[in-house]
DNA sequence: CTCTTGATTAACATTAACGTCAAGGTTAAT
DNA sequence: ATTAACCTTGACGTTAATGTTAATCAAGAG
């Protein structure tokens, strides 16, 4: 199995990015896709794979200062607000809903780098094995 | 303590920004110095607290689709040299090296986000016991 | 008082990561 | 054979986050 191709808009749909972004991809030698005779880009699972891996070290980052600016004023009026003691019920449990959608988005993006942190510990095991038996040959 | 002013290059220095990135920052309402007569930005230590954090969250993020690319290129590298077993000890040593790296950039990143998630979750804590206290008052 | 160094705003330039046409081939169905 | 629905490669546009340069003003040293 696995042997099928897809055209670009059945991965832009499979994995959310646009098709421009996707050959955006591959201008920068992110992903190298074959080609029909006529040129068209023929995309495998793995190509997919690949791409969903690029997604998910991408969305691991973003926090544009926007995004910055937004969790900043969120901390002072929260702040504001235990200082004084001056909120009514419902703002409260607005700003606790707030807060918790702010500490989940962390979480998410540290998932993801552990997520990748893990691959890369992986290898490295699997280096640090093949040292020593290169080492043990060497003798 | 800590009634000194600084200005724009001293901050520059202390955080490691350019200046056009700290008027850039105002700007966006991210800081707001105050400022003399003459109009010259005074920058004082809770300003510079601020900067500090802004560039914590910022560097959280940091990952571009070009160093994307230099992490599944090591990763790929690795896999062969893996799968194949053919390289000398400079060169294994050379890649063990490399994927440290990689797993020591991640983990700061993971730190400066927990760091973050963590200011959140205690003022998360503090916002539920006044909620808890207001919801009695309010029988 | 002048000279050097540093600050200010304004404005245009640049890079990354796409968005958005435009002009023209391809494929598949009718 | 034609048409709709894709695909291709330009090429110019856009936003965020600065870099760079220019013209001007301020401050402290000698």
């Amino acid at each position: 199995m696995g042997n099928k191709y897809y055209r670009i808009d059945e991965v832009a749909n499979k994995t959310g990015l646009t098709k421009r972004a996707i050959r955006y991809y591959e201008d920068l030698n992110l992903i190298s896709p074959q080609r029909t005779e006529s040129a068209y880009r023929l995309y495998t699972d793995e190509d997919i794979e690949k791409i969903l891996r690029i997604i998910s070290l991408k969305e691991s980052l973003a926090f544009s200062l926007a995004e910055i600016k937004n969790a900043l004023e969120l901390d002072s009026e929260v702040k504001k607000i235990l200082s004084t003691e001056t909120a009514d019920l419902a703002t409260l449990k607005n700003y606790i809903e707030m807060i918790r959608r702010q500490i989940n988005l962390i979480e998410e993006k540290i998932n993801k780098l552990r997520a990748s942190q893990e691959k890369f510990e992986n290898l490295l095991s699997q280096l640090n094995s093949l040292e020593d038996k290169v080492e043990k040959e060497d003798v």
